[in-house]
DNA sequence: CCATGAAATGAGAGTAGCTCTCAAAAGATG
DNA sequence: CATCTTTTGAGAGCTACTCTCATTTCATGG
């Protein structure tokens, strides 16, 4: 789902029959991912350079931008979109649209904060601090927002480019975003998935007064 | 409304007792501005750097940057917040909600594209093909959603900074901003305050399907 | 009308993200 | 082991953006 809960890199065991350079490469991307980290934890994020992730990590800058295209993308990329999409299909058929959501949204988001609290929580900070990474993220988001279109048509027999399945896509989007900066706005307390449900709730009734 | 729907400058004739400083400074904004949307017209975005645009402005390129805090800036910017704000305070208190949401945000979207239907075509366009200006513009854009959250809250006495405004403010921000890429992909045919109230539609009752 | 203070401008140097090219190094393959 | 392919590093180059400082331009009170 492209966002704040990163599938982390997959443990060194299971990459059995990898090449050789296959492995290499998967290093690399975890040593400059680390090295980021370390600094941005050190420095913040605007005083950590290219050229101080490059060293730190030991590869040469380009390099690093051969592996991504932006240095918010470092912080930001993951694998996780093919995942999401195998569990969305993984529900029944007949199951209630938002209910397939809630608990899609849910697991992704439970699953990726157990695979690492630690880089959830840089991330969601880094989403409220600052506004590149917030914007990259927004984008990187809208990516995912084209899988759950899909998945909406592949349900419903909408049209996945019209303006409602579009619009509707984008307020769930939208809401799991803010949902993440509202949890790391609040010190990363209580329950992240509780915060979504909530979120859900008002993308679903709308907010709760009478006159709505 | 931080949006595509700029209140266009306000014309020679209305500013009278400004000094010639004041008058000035608004002119050399006009100027950047203009300078900005002729060269995009003729080459494009990306391929319009500041230093060109700094020439033919007939101002220095640091004059630019005083102006403009970025490129985007140059595109995006406009003074729509308070006239939003203020139409929003007139309307009636004890009009329901989303009757008020549709009459404000349709009201302002109109005013702003008869205001300069060109421009609102070129920022739309620019909307959809460029990332950098995308992103800016959901920046400027959550700003416009926290002054409806202030709206919101002297309405209905919620909390503005509750995670359910926020979702809330959210999903009407990213609405209009759908709403506007649409129009943009689809050749801006259609009239677009028709398809604001789609949007608003589905954000209000949710997909058009069975189980929902 | 001019002198003094304040604000706006221009010139220029500097930083950092990002792109591109090309030659060297390292893994894959028969 | 020789050859082919992929990956890497070095470095030049572009552009957005920042900062500083001297110069110009407007405002104001005498």
């Amino acid at each position: 789902m492209n966002s704040m809960t990163a599938a982390r890199s997959t443990s060194p065991a299971d990459r059995p029959q990898l090449g050789l350079r296959e492995r290499k490469k998967i290093k690399t991307r975890e040593a400059i991912r680390d090295a980021t980290y370390a600094l941005i934890k050190e420095q913040g994020y605007d005083a950590t350079t290219i050229d101080q992730i490059a060293e730190r990590a030991e590869v040469s800058p380009s390099t690093v931008f051969r592996y991504f295209p932006t240095k918010e993308d470092i912080v930001l990329t993951d694998e996780y979109d093919p995942i999401l999409m195998e569990e969305l299909r993984a529900r029944p058929a007949d199951e209630p649209w938002p209910q397939t959501v809630r608990h899609v949204m849910r697991e992704a988001v439970r699953t990726g904060i157990e695979e690492d609290p630690e880089v959830a929580r840089i991330r969601t900070r880094l989403l409220v601090d600052v506004p590149a990474v917030r914007s990259r993220m927004m984008e990187s988001m809208s990516v995912t927002g084209r899988m759950f279109a899909t998945a909406i048509s592949e349900r419903t027999g909408l049209d996945p480019d019209s303006l409602e399945v579009r619009v509707y896509t984008m307020s769930l989007i939208g809401g799991l975003m803010e949902t993440s900066m509202f949890w790391a706005e609040h010190g990363h307390r209580g329950d992240f998935p509780d915060l979504l449900d909530r979120a859900l709730d008002i993308l679903q009734n709308g907010l709760p007064v009478q006159n709505r």
